[in-house]
DNA sequence: AAGAGAATTGAGAGCGCTCTCAACTTTTGC
DNA sequence: GCAAAAGTTGAGAGCGCTCTCAATTCTCTT
């Protein structure tokens, strides 16, 4: 079938393209026989606007960027990942965007394909995930006018320039390890994570709560992890030398590791060693032992940073948009607290 | 910065618009120093050619969409689509092309969605992949002229006409399940998936292999699954009372929640029961015990699936091009043939 | 019933690029 | 050394839409 122009579709309906336009933007003041007749043949015709002109003529695509920087093969194999891209792309889909996907591997990569994308005008806003603590990304785009959001908070010194979603990492640790402490345990350890501004919060969380119960804080207690299950049962491995009673995780991926850790050590979890993990994915509660964990609003994460930046896209809002998720504590058997 | 213009980048070099045009399409007779010194500008001035305007002019935007159809909660979050994304995301920045991302939940998001997509010129091309058996998603945009590719072959009936980059699924599961029986396994179960073509194919293998070697095929032994861990578990416990001494699960998440089934029984694997999965995902070596599976190359199947569109999108080839790529079996301990 | 104001519609000028065609310049063949 | 061919550049016409501005029609008021 030959597409169709708003001229040929005014045509139909005898009215100018003037008409038509108004009609598919929504435009008032239009008397609703011509909306009327003017409907009916988009309907019948199944027209669609030309996309490209569209965006020529009005200097906005509606297209996203979602932009993943520096991304490590296994971080983007937790789950959390796909299922904010699929929060994303749902919002997007409901709200007529569309959300272009720029994975890099490379600062190569990065570098070549951010700046086409960020001056050539397909992208209205990004939406950056991922971002490390060391990044210069957010940096970068910043020094663009291209509205943006963050999802997972930036480092302080761009705090307060910088839109951005996230869930409260730190009041989550600080429940995760309060509940280790009320349980009794006292050797609590920590599998943290480098790199990234909720690992630092979860870590403050987890701090502020050995603090606020008197615990002394033993930094050996503490071992540095990436994302993965398999780096989880490296660091528990490492860690067990220490004798922790209990661990808490910064990620459930991590926890899974430290719990086959436990295991391969002759160890049992609870019993000998308590797990608390942090997400609260699927897998998470058909676990063996089922995890104890922080549960964190992943889609609403991901639906808000769409919102957000439509919001921000429409009204470019002074000052920036910080939005912090409350998180909750999901207690099942790897804590030691139900059987 | 001001965005700049074409004819302002010409000015700036002293060369009307059209060389200038040329010069960054890479036409052929352009005099040497002309052509130096409007790179050289291009490079000063940063400048990067508004995108839709070009594709206005050009009818082609450079954008390839990446469709799954009806894909659902856990599908997704199976690590298998975050590489195969990946993989694409990576082949497009490689050959500028940008990657869309359209994931349906439901089917009038589908219909919604797809239809502007298709129809308003914003796509060159299309990736299709997690297409069901059933779904029609394939054959509505076969109506369209579109160019797309497959990734997993499509239902026999749609076979000649669409192209497709899939793995060799049925030498795949003949690998496995004729591995199980050279260790002597008799009873070989199998969890399997229904819905898709992947999982029809390795049923088909695992059928062949049995049958080559004389074993008798019983229906009872196949258990089926969606591709999650849950998914495997649930189907491995309905499986045990039919006491199977091995099997072959279509996925390494169907594989792990199968052990994890046959522990909580109070068997071992692979003593009691041999388990072979299919995929070599990441957490397949460090499953407990690691997990025999059968390799497939992800990264390969999204390189080549954008490879493929591109030349279509260039070409417009007939016939379709159909690409089957090989698989490999990588022996662990869970079948029992390594300790 | 007439004039003011509001509502409705159309015409026209771009948005920034590509691509054809024509003009001009250089090279080549004999 | 001159015509023909090849190489090089510029002008101009869109691509299909949005948006302003002006023209026309309708609705009130008094």
């Amino acid at each position: 079938m030959k597409r169709l122009t708003l001229e040929e579709i005014g045509e139909l309906a005898g009215v100018s393209r003037s008409t038509v336009s108004r009609v598919i933007n929504g435009h008032p003041n239009i008397s609703a026989p011509v909306r009327q007749r003017v409907e009916d043949v988009i309907r019948q015709t199944g027209y669609q606007p030309n996309s490209a002109a569209r965006s020529l003529a009005s200097s906005q695509s509606r297209v996203f960027g979602l932009v993943m920087p520096s991304i490590l093969q296994s971080a983007f194999a937790d789950p959390y990942y796909p299922l904010v891209i699929q929060a994303i792309s749902h919002a997007c889909n409901r709200n007529d965007y569309t959300p272009a996907l720029f994975l890099f591997q490379t600062v190569e990569e990065e570098e070549k394909v951010s700046q086409r994308i960020v001056a050539s005008g397909l992208i209205d806003g990004i939406i950056v995930t991922a971002d490390t603590i060391e990044s210069t990304f957010v940096n970068k785009i910043q020094q663009y006018d291209i509205p943006f959001v963050q999802i997972g908070r930036p480092p302080r010194s761009s705090l307060a320039d910088v839109s951005y979603v996230d869930v409260d990492n730190e009041a989550g640790a600080y429940l995760a390890t309060s509940h280790l402490m009320q349980l009794g345990y006292r050797r609590i350890g920590q599998l943290a994570t480098a790199h990234n501004t909720a690992g630092a919060d979860r870590d403050a969380g987890y701090r502020q709560a050995l603090s606020d119960r008197g615990l002394p804080f033993d930094k050996s207690l503490i071992e540095v992890s990436d994302f993965s299950e398999a780096g989880g049962y490296g660091a528990m491995q490492a860690l067990l030398d220490r004798e922790p009673d209990a661990v808490f995780a910064q990620s459930d991926a991590i926890a899974l590791g430290a719990i086959r850790a436990i295991r391969d050590r002759g160890l049992t979890v609870p019993d000998d060693i308590a797990v608390v993990g942090f997400d609260d994915m699927p897998l998470a509660s058909s676990a063996d032992p089922p995890l104890t964990t922080v549960r964190q609003p992943i889609n609403r994460t991901g639906v808000l940073a769409v919102e957000t930046l439509i919001d921000i896209v429409k009204t470019s809002p002074k000052p920036a948009r910080h939005i912090v998720l409350p998180v909750e504590l999901v207690i099942r058997a790897s804590s030691g607290a139900v059987s």
